[in-house]
DNA sequence: GCGTGTGAAACAGTTCACAGCA
DNA sequence: TGCTGTGAACTGTTTCACACGC
Protein backbone atom coordinates (compact mmCIF):
# COMPACT_ATOMS: atom_id res chain seq x y z
CA UNK A 1 0.00 0.00 0.00
CA UNK A 2 1.49 3.60 -0.63
CA UNK A 3 2.01 5.40 2.05
CA UNK A 4 0.03 8.21 1.79
CA UNK A 5 -2.79 5.62 1.10
CA UNK A 6 -2.35 4.46 4.90
CA UNK A 7 -5.71 6.19 7.13
CA UNK A 8 -5.16 8.46 9.56
CA UNK A 9 -6.65 6.49 12.52
CA UNK A 10 -4.30 3.75 11.49
CA UNK A 11 -1.41 6.25 11.70
CA UNK A 12 -2.45 6.86 15.22
CA UNK A 13 -3.29 3.13 16.17
CA UNK A 14 0.69 2.06 14.83
CA UNK A 15 2.05 4.65 17.57
CA UNK A 16 -0.01 2.93 20.31
CA UNK A 17 1.02 -0.88 18.71
CA UNK A 18 4.65 0.64 18.86
CA UNK A 19 4.36 1.21 22.52
CA UNK A 20 2.00 -1.84 23.49
CA UNK A 21 5.24 -4.23 21.72
CA UNK A 22 7.96 -2.32 23.73
CA UNK A 23 6.09 -3.16 26.71
CA UNK A 24 5.86 -6.65 26.24
CA UNK A 25 9.40 -6.62 24.69
CA UNK A 26 10.33 -5.48 27.91
CA UNK A 27 8.12 -8.22 29.49
CA UNK A 28 9.90 -10.72 27.79
CA UNK A 29 7.36 -11.80 25.55
CA UNK A 30 8.72 -13.08 21.83
CA UNK A 31 5.29 -13.74 19.92
CA UNK A 32 1.93 -11.95 20.02
CA UNK A 33 -1.38 -12.52 18.18
CA UNK A 34 -3.57 -9.68 16.85
CA UNK A 35 -6.09 -10.41 19.19
CA UNK A 36 -3.58 -9.93 22.05
CA UNK A 37 -2.17 -6.95 20.48
CA UNK A 38 -5.91 -5.35 20.58
CA UNK A 39 -6.63 -6.46 23.58
CA UNK A 40 -4.40 -4.82 25.38
CA UNK A 41 -5.65 -1.48 23.46
CA UNK A 42 -9.52 -1.95 23.29
CA UNK A 43 -9.26 -2.79 19.37
CA UNK A 44 -10.56 -5.79 17.59
CA UNK A 45 -8.30 -8.39 16.16
CA UNK A 46 -9.30 -8.08 12.51
CA UNK A 47 -8.45 -3.98 13.26
CA UNK A 48 -4.83 -4.81 14.27
CA UNK A 49 -4.53 -7.24 11.11
CA UNK A 50 -5.75 -4.73 8.74
CA UNK A 51 -3.46 -2.00 10.00
CA UNK A 52 -0.18 -3.96 9.82
CA UNK A 53 -1.14 -5.26 6.46
CA UNK A 54 -0.55 -1.80 5.36
CA UNK A 55 3.16 -2.35 5.31
CA UNK A 56 3.67 -6.03 3.83
CA UNK A 57 2.97 -9.17 5.88
CA UNK A 58 5.32 -10.47 8.65
CA UNK A 59 2.74 -12.56 10.61
CA UNK A 60 3.22 -16.21 11.10
CA UNK A 61 0.02 -17.96 10.69
CA UNK A 62 -0.87 -20.27 13.53
CA UNK A 63 1.76 -18.26 15.43
CA UNK A 64 1.41 -15.00 15.25
CA UNK A 65 3.64 -11.65 15.15
CA UNK A 66 7.34 -11.97 16.65
CA UNK A 67 7.66 -8.90 18.73
CA UNK A 68 10.71 -7.64 18.74
CA UNK A 69 10.24 -7.36 14.65
CA UNK A 70 7.40 -6.42 14.44
CA UNK A 71 7.92 -3.15 16.67
CA UNK A 72 11.42 -2.32 14.54
CA UNK A 73 9.53 -3.08 11.40
CA UNK A 74 6.50 0.07 13.14
CA UNK A 75 9.45 1.84 14.17
CA UNK A 76 10.87 2.11 10.70
CA UNK A 77 7.54 2.54 9.35
CA UNK A 78 6.99 5.60 12.07
CA UNK A 79 10.51 7.24 11.28
CA UNK A 80 10.77 6.84 14.80
CA UNK A 81 14.09 4.66 14.69
CA UNK A 82 16.03 7.85 13.36
CA UNK A 83 16.10 11.55 15.69
CA UNK A 84 14.02 14.27 14.61
CA UNK A 85 14.10 17.16 15.37
CA UNK A 86 11.73 19.92 16.81
CA UNK A 87 11.44 23.76 17.89
CA UNK A 88 9.11 24.73 19.87
CA UNK A 89 7.66 28.35 19.92
CA UNK A 90 6.27 30.33 23.28
CA UNK A 91 7.99 29.83 26.62
CA UNK A 92 4.83 30.49 28.94
CA UNK A 93 3.66 27.88 31.35
CA UNK A 94 2.12 25.22 28.77
CA UNK A 95 5.08 25.29 26.69
CA UNK A 96 7.31 25.33 29.08
CA UNK A 97 5.97 22.39 30.47
CA UNK A 98 6.09 20.76 27.35
CA UNK A 99 9.66 21.50 26.40
CA UNK A 100 10.56 19.30 29.50
CA UNK A 101 7.92 16.96 28.66
CA UNK A 102 9.90 13.69 28.39
CA UNK A 103 7.85 11.92 26.04
CA UNK A 104 8.37 13.07 23.04
CA UNK A 105 12.05 11.86 23.39
CA UNK A 106 10.69 8.79 24.53
CA UNK A 107 9.07 8.17 21.08
CA UNK A 108 12.55 9.77 19.44
CA UNK A 109 11.63 13.30 18.87
CA UNK A 110 14.60 15.62 19.63
CA UNK A 111 13.45 19.24 21.03
CA UNK A 112 16.62 21.38 19.39
CA UNK A 113 14.81 24.82 20.22
CA UNK A 114 12.64 26.73 22.23
CA UNK A 115 12.04 30.37 21.22
CA UNK A 116 9.99 33.08 22.61
CA UNK A 117 9.69 36.72 22.04
CA UNK A 118 8.86 38.21 25.22
CA UNK A 119 12.60 39.49 26.46
CA UNK A 120 12.10 38.71 30.01
CA UNK A 121 11.79 34.54 28.86
CA UNK A 122 14.74 34.69 26.84
CA UNK A 123 17.57 33.02 28.45
CA UNK A 124 15.51 31.40 30.79
CA UNK A 125 16.46 27.78 31.58
CA UNK A 126 13.62 25.29 29.99
CA UNK A 127 15.31 21.50 29.89
CA UNK A 128 15.87 18.92 32.87
CA UNK A 129 19.55 18.41 31.97
CA UNK A 130 19.59 22.17 31.76
CA UNK A 131 21.37 22.38 28.12
CA UNK A 132 18.18 24.89 26.56
CA UNK A 133 17.45 28.15 27.31
CA UNK A 134 15.16 30.27 25.46
CA UNK A 135 15.98 32.08 22.57
CA UNK A 136 15.15 34.92 20.82
CA UNK A 137 12.32 34.21 17.53
CA UNK A 138 15.29 36.49 15.30
CA UNK A 139 17.24 33.20 15.77
CA UNK A 140 14.27 31.15 14.52
CA UNK A 141 14.95 30.25 10.75
CA UNK A 142 18.58 30.00 11.63
CA UNK A 143 18.54 27.64 13.93
CA UNK A 144 15.56 25.44 11.97
CA UNK A 145 17.48 25.46 8.63
CA UNK A 146 20.76 24.19 10.23
CA UNK A 147 19.34 21.62 12.13
CA UNK A 148 17.14 20.74 9.49
CA UNK A 149 13.98 20.92 11.55
CA UNK A 150 10.70 20.07 10.16
CA UNK A 151 8.64 19.99 12.98
CA UNK A 152 7.12 22.78 15.14
CA UNK A 153 4.99 22.82 18.29
CA UNK A 154 3.26 26.34 18.88
CA UNK A 155 2.48 27.38 22.39
CA UNK A 156 1.75 31.30 22.02
CA UNK A 157 -1.60 32.90 22.48
CA UNK A 158 -4.56 32.53 19.92
CA UNK A 159 -4.15 36.01 19.07
CA UNK A 160 0.26 35.88 17.46
CA UNK A 161 -0.37 32.02 16.87
CA UNK A 162 -0.83 32.79 12.15
CA UNK A 163 2.24 34.97 12.64
CA UNK A 164 4.09 32.13 14.47
CA UNK A 165 3.24 29.59 11.97
CA UNK A 166 4.01 31.71 9.42
CA UNK A 167 7.19 32.13 10.40
CA UNK A 168 7.67 28.68 10.80
CA UNK A 169 6.55 27.65 7.69
CA UNK A 170 9.03 30.60 5.97
CA UNK A 171 11.55 29.00 7.65
CA UNK A 172 10.53 25.25 6.15
CA UNK A 173 8.62 23.76 8.75
CA UNK A 174 6.68 21.23 7.45
CA UNK A 175 4.77 19.72 10.23
CA UNK A 176 3.09 21.76 13.53
CA UNK A 177 1.40 20.63 16.04
CA UNK A 178 -1.03 23.56 17.77
CA UNK A 179 -2.25 24.53 21.27
CA UNK A 180 -3.21 27.97 20.31
CA UNK A 181 -6.98 27.84 20.29
CA UNK A 182 -7.74 28.86 16.57
CA UNK A 183 -7.34 27.24 12.99
CA UNK A 184 -4.30 27.84 11.33
CA UNK A 185 -4.03 28.75 7.46
CA UNK A 186 -1.08 27.29 6.42
CA UNK A 187 -0.05 25.84 2.21
CA UNK A 188 -1.04 22.81 1.02
CA UNK A 189 2.05 20.79 1.64
CA UNK A 190 2.64 21.37 5.52
CA UNK A 191 0.22 19.93 7.72
CA UNK A 192 -0.88 20.97 11.08
CA UNK A 193 -2.54 18.97 14.27
CA UNK A 194 -4.69 21.37 16.39
CA UNK A 195 -4.42 20.31 20.41
CA UNK A 196 -7.09 22.23 21.94
CA UNK A 197 -7.50 21.07 24.76
CA UNK A 198 -10.36 23.07 25.80
CA UNK A 199 -12.58 21.23 23.06
CA UNK A 200 -11.58 18.22 24.16
CA UNK A 201 -12.68 18.60 27.36
CA UNK A 202 -15.84 19.85 25.83
CA UNK A 203 -16.33 16.75 24.22
CA UNK A 204 -15.82 14.35 27.27
CA UNK A 205 -18.19 16.61 29.24
CA UNK A 206 -21.00 16.83 26.56
CA UNK A 207 -20.74 12.84 26.46
CA UNK A 208 -21.01 13.21 30.23
CA UNK A 209 -24.07 14.93 30.00
CA UNK A 210 -25.50 12.31 27.00
CA UNK A 211 -25.02 9.15 29.32
CA UNK A 212 -26.46 10.84 32.63
CA UNK A 213 -29.05 11.46 30.37
CA UNK A 214 -29.81 8.53 28.98
CA UNK A 215 -29.35 6.75 32.00
CA UNK A 216 -32.18 8.33 33.83
CA UNK A 217 -34.82 6.23 31.71
CA UNK A 218 -36.85 3.14 32.91
CA UNK B 1 -31.80 13.53 16.62
CA UNK B 2 -31.58 12.18 20.13
CA UNK B 3 -28.45 13.32 21.63
CA UNK B 4 -26.80 10.25 22.06
CA UNK B 5 -26.83 10.12 18.18
CA UNK B 6 -24.93 12.74 17.70
CA UNK B 7 -21.67 12.14 16.04
CA UNK B 8 -18.63 12.76 17.76
CA UNK B 9 -17.11 15.10 15.19
CA UNK B 10 -20.20 16.89 15.36
CA UNK B 11 -19.77 17.61 19.07
CA UNK B 12 -16.00 18.67 18.68
CA UNK B 13 -16.76 21.31 15.85
CA UNK B 14 -19.60 22.49 18.00
CA UNK B 15 -17.20 23.65 20.38
CA UNK B 16 -15.70 25.16 17.38
CA UNK B 17 -18.66 27.12 15.92
CA UNK B 18 -19.10 27.98 19.61
CA UNK B 19 -15.89 30.20 19.82
CA UNK B 20 -16.09 31.71 16.49
CA UNK B 21 -19.67 32.63 17.22
CA UNK B 22 -18.44 34.72 20.10
CA UNK B 23 -16.20 36.42 18.34
CA UNK B 24 -18.37 37.41 15.80
CA UNK B 25 -20.93 38.81 18.31
CA UNK B 26 -17.81 41.00 19.50
CA UNK B 27 -17.06 41.76 16.10
CA UNK B 28 -20.81 43.08 15.80
CA UNK B 29 -21.99 40.73 13.16
CA UNK B 30 -25.70 39.78 13.98
CA UNK B 31 -26.39 37.30 11.16
CA UNK B 32 -23.85 34.38 9.75
CA UNK B 33 -24.59 32.28 6.73
CA UNK B 34 -23.30 28.39 7.12
CA UNK B 35 -20.69 29.12 4.18
CA UNK B 36 -19.50 31.79 6.18
CA UNK B 37 -19.20 30.62 9.20
CA UNK B 38 -17.94 27.18 7.35
CA UNK B 39 -15.30 29.65 5.47
CA UNK B 40 -13.54 30.49 9.15
CA UNK B 41 -13.16 26.71 10.17
CA UNK B 42 -12.14 25.49 7.07
CA UNK B 43 -15.63 23.48 6.56
CA UNK B 44 -18.24 22.86 4.13
CA UNK B 45 -21.31 25.17 4.41
CA UNK B 46 -23.14 21.65 3.99
CA UNK B 47 -21.48 20.34 6.84
CA UNK B 48 -22.33 23.59 8.71
CA UNK B 49 -25.82 22.96 8.20
CA UNK B 50 -26.14 18.72 8.76
CA UNK B 51 -24.02 19.66 12.50
CA UNK B 52 -26.82 22.20 13.41
CA UNK B 53 -29.62 20.30 12.18
CA UNK B 54 -28.76 17.74 14.72
CA UNK B 55 -30.44 19.64 16.99
CA UNK B 56 -33.43 21.24 15.63
CA UNK B 57 -33.49 23.99 12.64
CA UNK B 58 -32.83 27.71 13.73
CA UNK B 59 -31.76 29.08 10.71
CA UNK B 60 -33.51 31.38 8.48
CA UNK B 61 -33.86 30.46 4.74
CA UNK B 62 -32.33 33.36 2.51
CA UNK B 63 -31.03 34.93 5.81
CA UNK B 64 -28.58 32.51 7.65
CA UNK B 65 -28.40 32.40 11.53
CA UNK B 66 -28.59 35.11 14.00
CA UNK B 67 -25.18 34.94 15.54
CA UNK B 68 -26.41 36.15 19.27
CA UNK B 69 -28.68 32.92 19.41
CA UNK B 70 -27.30 30.39 17.93
CA UNK B 71 -23.85 31.20 20.49
CA UNK B 72 -26.55 30.64 23.18
CA UNK B 73 -28.26 27.66 21.63
CA UNK B 74 -25.04 26.15 21.32
CA UNK B 75 -23.55 27.52 24.43
CA UNK B 76 -26.46 25.15 25.67
CA UNK B 77 -26.64 21.85 23.72
CA UNK B 78 -22.87 21.69 25.42
CA UNK B 79 -23.79 22.88 28.76
CA UNK B 80 -21.44 25.39 28.50
CA UNK B 81 -23.96 28.03 30.01
CA UNK B 82 -23.53 26.50 33.39
CA UNK B 83 -20.49 25.74 35.11
CA UNK B 84 -19.29 22.36 35.31
CA UNK B 85 -16.76 21.57 37.96
CA UNK B 86 -13.52 19.89 37.36
CA UNK B 87 -10.77 18.14 39.51
CA UNK B 88 -6.97 17.16 38.28
CA UNK B 89 -4.87 14.82 39.27
CA UNK B 90 -0.78 14.94 39.29
CA UNK B 91 0.77 18.38 39.85
CA UNK B 92 4.13 17.37 38.25
CA UNK B 93 4.93 20.31 35.22
CA UNK B 94 2.27 19.29 32.71
CA UNK B 95 -0.12 19.15 35.49
CA UNK B 96 0.67 22.55 37.09
CA UNK B 97 0.66 23.95 33.88
CA UNK B 98 -2.66 22.59 32.73
CA UNK B 99 -4.12 23.90 36.29
CA UNK B 100 -3.25 27.75 35.41
CA UNK B 101 -4.34 26.96 32.01
CA UNK B 102 -7.09 30.15 31.18
CA UNK B 103 -8.78 27.86 28.11
CA UNK B 104 -10.77 25.90 30.39
CA UNK B 105 -11.90 28.62 32.57
CA UNK B 106 -13.08 30.44 29.11
CA UNK B 107 -15.04 27.25 28.40
CA UNK B 108 -17.07 27.60 31.72
CA UNK B 109 -14.87 24.79 33.23
CA UNK B 110 -14.20 25.65 37.21
CA UNK B 111 -11.07 23.68 38.06
CA UNK B 112 -12.04 22.85 42.01
CA UNK B 113 -9.38 20.78 43.17
CA UNK B 114 -5.64 19.74 42.23
CA UNK B 115 -4.30 16.58 44.26
CA UNK B 116 -1.11 14.71 44.30
CA UNK B 117 0.14 11.97 46.40
CA UNK B 118 3.66 13.35 46.43
CA UNK B 119 4.39 14.84 49.91
CA UNK B 120 6.60 17.47 48.86
CA UNK B 121 3.77 19.06 46.05
CA UNK B 122 0.93 19.50 48.58
CA UNK B 123 0.47 22.67 49.59
CA UNK B 124 1.72 24.38 46.62
CA UNK B 125 -0.02 26.99 44.84
CA UNK B 126 -0.71 26.31 41.39
CA UNK B 127 -3.20 28.72 40.35
CA UNK B 128 -2.60 32.36 38.91
CA UNK B 129 -5.40 33.81 41.62
CA UNK B 130 -3.35 32.49 44.70
CA UNK B 131 -6.61 30.18 45.48
CA UNK B 132 -5.74 26.65 44.92
CA UNK B 133 -3.10 25.11 46.23
CA UNK B 134 -2.24 21.08 45.90
CA UNK B 135 -3.79 19.16 48.29
CA UNK B 136 -3.16 14.65 49.27
CA UNK B 137 -5.32 11.97 47.57
CA UNK B 138 -7.13 11.39 50.64
CA UNK B 139 -9.19 14.65 50.16
CA UNK B 140 -10.04 13.67 46.63
CA UNK B 141 -13.16 11.44 47.29
CA UNK B 142 -14.63 13.97 49.58
CA UNK B 143 -14.10 17.01 47.05
CA UNK B 144 -15.80 15.15 44.40
CA UNK B 145 -18.70 14.17 46.41
CA UNK B 146 -19.41 17.76 47.73
CA UNK B 147 -18.33 19.97 45.08
CA UNK B 148 -20.60 17.05 42.58
CA UNK B 149 -17.22 16.73 40.33
CA UNK B 150 -18.03 14.64 37.34
CA UNK B 151 -14.86 15.56 35.50
CA UNK B 152 -11.19 14.57 35.93
CA UNK B 153 -7.99 15.49 34.54
CA UNK B 154 -5.23 12.40 34.90
CA UNK B 155 -1.62 14.12 34.53
CA UNK B 156 0.49 11.32 36.18
CA UNK B 157 3.01 9.05 34.86
CA UNK B 158 1.74 6.54 33.06
CA UNK B 159 2.78 3.51 35.99
CA UNK B 160 -0.18 5.04 38.21
CA UNK B 161 -2.47 6.39 36.07
CA UNK B 162 -4.89 3.07 35.71
CA UNK B 163 -4.83 3.45 39.76
CA UNK B 164 -5.81 7.46 40.09
CA UNK B 165 -8.50 6.56 37.44
CA UNK B 166 -9.76 3.77 39.68
CA UNK B 167 -10.21 6.09 42.39
CA UNK B 168 -11.70 9.14 40.15
CA UNK B 169 -14.26 7.06 39.19
CA UNK B 170 -15.18 5.17 42.50
CA UNK B 171 -15.13 9.59 43.81
CA UNK B 172 -18.05 9.28 41.24
CA UNK B 173 -16.24 11.31 38.56
CA UNK B 174 -17.97 10.54 35.01
CA UNK B 175 -15.61 11.69 32.59
CA UNK B 176 -11.91 11.74 31.88
CA UNK B 177 -9.34 13.25 30.24
CA UNK B 178 -6.17 11.54 30.50
CA UNK B 179 -2.51 12.58 29.74
CA UNK B 180 -0.82 9.80 30.54
CA UNK B 181 1.03 7.34 27.88
CA UNK B 182 -1.61 4.55 28.70
CA UNK B 183 -5.06 3.00 27.90
CA UNK B 184 -7.32 3.63 30.89
CA UNK B 185 -9.85 0.74 31.74
CA UNK B 186 -12.87 1.89 33.03
CA UNK B 187 -16.83 1.09 33.49
CA UNK B 188 -18.87 1.88 30.53
CA UNK B 189 -20.89 4.86 31.89
CA UNK B 190 -17.50 6.45 31.99
CA UNK B 191 -15.84 8.17 28.90
CA UNK B 192 -11.96 8.89 28.88
CA UNK B 193 -10.55 10.81 26.12
CA UNK B 194 -7.04 9.85 25.80
CA UNK B 195 -5.13 13.09 24.74
CA UNK B 196 -1.54 11.85 23.87
CA UNK B 197 0.81 14.41 23.03
CA UNK B 198 3.61 11.81 21.81
CA UNK B 199 1.39 10.25 19.65
CA UNK B 200 0.00 13.26 17.87
CA UNK B 201 3.18 14.73 17.12
CA UNK B 202 4.00 11.09 15.73
CA UNK B 203 1.12 11.92 13.66
CA UNK B 204 2.19 14.98 12.15
CA UNK B 205 5.84 13.22 12.01
CA UNK B 206 4.98 10.96 9.64
CA UNK B 207 2.42 13.02 7.48
CA UNK B 208 5.70 15.23 6.80
CA UNK B 209 7.23 12.37 5.51
CA UNK B 210 4.71 10.84 3.32
CA UNK B 211 4.07 14.73 1.54
CA UNK B 212 7.83 14.67 1.39
CA UNK B 213 8.52 11.21 -0.42
CA UNK B 214 5.38 11.69 -2.60
CA UNK B 215 6.17 15.50 -3.68
CA UNK B 216 10.25 13.86 -4.88
CA UNK B 217 8.51 12.39 -8.10
CA UNK B 218 8.57 13.93 -11.21
C1' DG C 1 -6.27 -26.58 16.47
C1' DC C 2 -4.70 -21.69 16.00
C1' DG C 3 -3.81 -17.40 13.55
C1' DT C 4 -2.78 -14.56 9.47
C1' DG C 5 -4.22 -12.05 5.27
C1' DT C 6 -8.04 -10.40 2.58
C1' DG C 7 -12.17 -9.77 -0.17
C1' DA C 8 -17.11 -8.75 0.93
C1' DA C 9 -20.43 -6.55 3.67
C1' DA C 10 -21.79 -3.15 6.98
C1' DC C 11 -21.41 1.17 8.93
C1' DA C 12 -20.36 6.15 9.59
C1' DG C 13 -19.51 10.51 8.01
C1' DT C 14 -19.12 13.86 4.33
C1' DT C 15 -20.43 15.95 0.15
C1' DC C 16 -23.77 16.73 -3.40
C1' DA C 17 -27.94 18.51 -5.17
C1' DC C 18 -32.20 20.33 -4.90
C1' DA C 19 -36.93 21.44 -2.96
C1' DG C 20 -38.87 25.06 -0.41
C1' DC C 21 -39.10 29.43 1.81
C1' DA C 22 -37.92 34.59 2.83
C1' DT D 1 -32.06 35.96 -5.57
C1' DG D 2 -29.91 33.86 -1.28
C1' DC D 3 -29.95 30.49 2.04
C1' DT D 4 -31.67 26.63 4.88
C1' DG D 5 -32.87 21.76 5.58
C1' DT D 6 -32.51 17.15 3.85
C1' DG D 7 -32.67 12.87 1.11
C1' DA D 8 -29.35 10.56 -2.02
C1' DA D 9 -24.78 9.47 -3.44
C1' DC D 10 -20.26 8.93 -2.24
C1' DT D 11 -16.09 8.19 0.41
C1' DG D 12 -13.54 6.16 3.98
C1' DT D 13 -13.25 2.94 7.90
C1' DT D 14 -14.49 -1.01 10.56
C1' DT D 15 -16.26 -5.55 11.06
C1' DC D 16 -17.25 -10.02 9.27
C1' DA D 17 -16.09 -14.42 7.28
C1' DC D 18 -13.24 -17.56 5.36
C1' DA D 19 -9.27 -19.52 2.49
C1' DC D 20 -4.82 -20.74 3.41
C1' DG D 21 -0.53 -21.92 6.12
C1' DC D 22 1.81 -23.38 10.58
Amino acid sequence: MRPDAVPAPTVRRLSLYLRQLEAMQEGGKSTVSSRELGAALDLTDAQVRKDLACFGQFGQPGIGYRVADLAARVRTILGADKPRNVVLVGAGRLGSALARYEGFGEKGFRLVGVFDEDPDRIGRDVSPGGDLVVRSMDDLAAMVSEQNVRLGIICVPASTAQAVADRLVAAGVKGLMNFAPTPLKVPADVTVSGVDLAVQLEQVSFQVGVLAAGGEGP
